[in-house]
DNA sequence: CATTTAGTTAGCTAAATGTCTAAATATTGG
DNA sequence: CCAATATTTAGACATTTAGCTAACTAAATG
C-alpha cells in the first residue's frame, strides 16, 4: 500500500501509467515522450515496478512495460471502501443510476 | 489532482483520513492518536486541507475536522477510469457479480 | 486580566527524492 | 569480435519533506 500511494505521488509516474493504459511501450518509447534524460525515466519506472503498477519484459534489445492493471483498481478501490464507509458509496452511486433512468424516461 | 496524490503519499495522512472516515475529530483527538507533536500533526492536517480532502472549522477552543469524502471519491475513481480503460473495469465488476450470483443460487 | 488549554507558525536539521552525467551491461548485426 | 542501439547502474548535487523545539495566537475560565 504504501509503495503504491508512494509511486502514485508523481505526475510523471501517472502519466506514464496512462501512457501504458494503450498498450506496451518500450523504455525508450516512453522516455521519448518526456522531456528527461533516460536514466531519469528508468528510475520513474523502476519505483512503478517495485509498486508491482508496472512490469518490465526484456524482448531482444527492448524492455517492454506493460500496466499491472489489477493491481492498481484493486489498491484503489480498496483503499476508498476503507476510508469512504461503502453504504455511503453504494447510496451514492444508486442515486446516480436513479437519476440517470429518471432521465432516460423524460 | 497533484495536490491529491501527494497528501496521499503518507501513511499517516492516510491513517488520519481513516479515523476522521467514521466521525469528526478535533486536531487534538487526532493527535492522540499519533506518536507525534502535535506541530507535525497540524501540518499533516494543514497539507489535507490543501488538498480539499478534508476541512477544519473552530468551535471554540477546538477546530474540529471532517472528512471531504466526495473528494477523495471522486479523485480516485477519475483517475483509475483514466487508467484503467471503462470496459475492462466495467467487465471486471460484471464478471464478480455474476460470480456472486451464481454461488448464491447454489 | 492572568492562566490554562488548543492549535498553528517559524526556524532548524536529517533524510529522502529527483535530476543530471558518466560509465556499465545486454543485444543485435556486420 | 567490434560497433551501434537500448537500457540500467552509480555517483554527485539541489530541492523537498518530515520531524523537532520554541514561540505565537485564540478561546475559556478562575
Amino acid at each position: 500500500m504504501d509503495k503504491i500511494f508512494e509511486a502514485l505521488a508523481s505526475t510523471p509516474r501517472r502519466k506514464i501509467l496512462a501512457y501504458l493504459s494503450e498498450t506496451e511501450l518500450s523504455a525508450g518509447d516512453i522516455a521519448s515522450r518526456f522531456e528527461m534524460t533516460k536514466p531519469s525515466l528508468s528510475n520513474h519506472l523502476r519505483i512503478l515496478e517495485n509498486a508491482g503498477l508496472i512490469s518490465g519484459e526484456r524482448r531482444g534489445q527492448f524492455v517492454f512495460y506493460k500496466l499491472q492493471a489489477d493491481k492498481l483498481t484493486n489498491t484503489l478501490t480498496a483503499f476508498a471502501q476503507a476510508v469512504c464507509p461503502v453504504s455511503r458509496g453504494l447510496k451514492k452511486e444508486s442515486k446516480a443510476i436513479a437519476e440517470k433512468s429518471r432521465t432516460a424516461r423524460n
